[in-house]
DNA sequence: CTTGACCCTGACGTTGCGTCAGGTCTTACA
DNA sequence: TGTAAGACCTGACGCAACGTCAGGGTCAAG
């Protein structure tokens, strides 16, 4: 007969936890001593091991209490349900570190980011798995390996970029500039030359980007563009074929 | 001005979490009607929203608040630090995933493993986690490889020959049976062509093994080894020689 | 004026214990 | 034999992020 302390400290655990595994009928005492002390017999160590086997495999403490109490249950189904399980989250926690990666991929290193910066490319990274359901996958797959090819430090480039040449666009529609002119040729080649740099130059990309921006005009708003814009930078490289 | 309601909807949240978030802190209404409904101002969304991006990202909500509150914080490193943790946790999911796949390999399919066999296997895998101290990178890649080699149902019918044949060679030892006669020589032979198995003949890693058993004696117990028992098929593969 | 939809606060439940708090028991030493 | 240090007891709060009642006001439509 052992004394809880004696347990723990065989078992590696607190005696807060055999406390706790008794109430919930986990483990209770073999018997008490006079004063109340739990005692525990040697069957209760083996049985205690067991129970902490099973909670390194992942189960919860309620399933090992199932575990134990119901006799018609197969252990090699219950272990079959728990891979799934620790498959999905490691799967969920994948496509989390993914999207870290993207994220410290788009701020830039020293503390000039603001949290407003992250926050906005997070919700970019959202929009953009949103956008996946407008493509086919060899689509995506031919997009991410572009973006590979161009590299970490060009995608950051094009990035900022975009931006930058959305508002000389703007700038020169607002000037009244026609669309003609040789400096929005300038910057309609360029903005080409960004598309092309994604889409590879399949078309099918570059219409799935517009019926994107088309059905959600919110994202289209936070990027600059809007349908003027478009149109105005459309017939500028029109009127170049 | 929106209501609790509205702005749970525009979000894809429950009310209960707005009102937590405002008991933290995160998110207080811009203000309340005199009915005491809450108010939010549209700047409330976007500020949400930025919360919930941070949220997906996995930081908890107090490192959000912290997030918002703190002037001088670096994003970047708060991005890598939680980069950091969840790759560990991944690590952490994987290994106890390769866990279970072993378990799953070691355990009949049907209904007819019990729990303590199930137990047992976790025990010896533990075990397995311990003795790898015992061996360099090296040794343990070689294993590894062989094990690989012979494929999984060829470890399971190897794991189920062992106990049985410790036990030939223990009812060959009480029965008097003197080492080199001719059927303990054979349960030798059989012995160090299972130990070839996976040490591949390299006496480095059976000796690591030797040296595992005697510095846990337990664990030869559990196997039906004792130190008898070894100096009787030991002296029974040198007479051979 | 009623009814249904919406809002309020307060409080308990979840998971696996950690961590006091306040009190009893045992044991070793003076 | 007295006492002080350990070890033990029960009970209860805390954590993370809400879900889910419970009990009770408020608002808009018919």
């Amino acid at each position: 007969m052992r004394t809880v302390g004696q347990m723990a400290a065989l078992a590696g655990i607190s005696v807060r936890a055999l406390h706790h595994y008794e109430k919930l009928g986990l483990l209770p005492a073999a018997s008490r001593s006079d004063s109340g002390y739990r005692l525990y017999a040697p069957k209760d160590l083996a049985r205690l091991q067991e129970i902490l086997s099973l909670r390194d495999l992942g189960f919860t403490l309620a399933e090992i209490r199932a575990w134990f109490q119901d006799e018609g249950h197969d252990p090699h189904e219950a272990m079959r349900l728990q891979l799934r399980r620790v498959s999905e989250r490691i799967a969920g926690l994948e496509s989390l570190r993914d999207a870290l990666q993207q994220v410290l991929r788009r701020i830039p290193p020293h503390g000039s980011a603001s949290p407003e910066q992250v926050v906005r490319v997070v919700e970019r990274m959202k929009a953009m798995k949103d956008m996946e359901r407008y493509f086919t996958p060899a689509q995506l797959a031919s997009v991410k390996a572009r973006g590979e090819s161009v590299g970490a430090e060009g995608v950051r480039v094009v990035e900022r970029e975009w931006p930058e040449l959305i508002a000389k666009v703007r700038a020169a529609m607002a000037s009244g500039l026609p669309p003609e002119s040789a400096e929005v040729l300038a910057l309609a080649r360029r903005w080409q030359e960004l598309v092309a740099l994604f889409s590879g130059g399949d078309p099918d990309i570059v219409r799935g980007v517009e019926r994107y921006y088309q059905e959600h005009p919110g994202m289209a708003a936070e990027m600059g563009i809007d349908q003027d814009l478009y149109q105005y930078i459309r017939s500028a490289w029109s009127s170049e074929q």
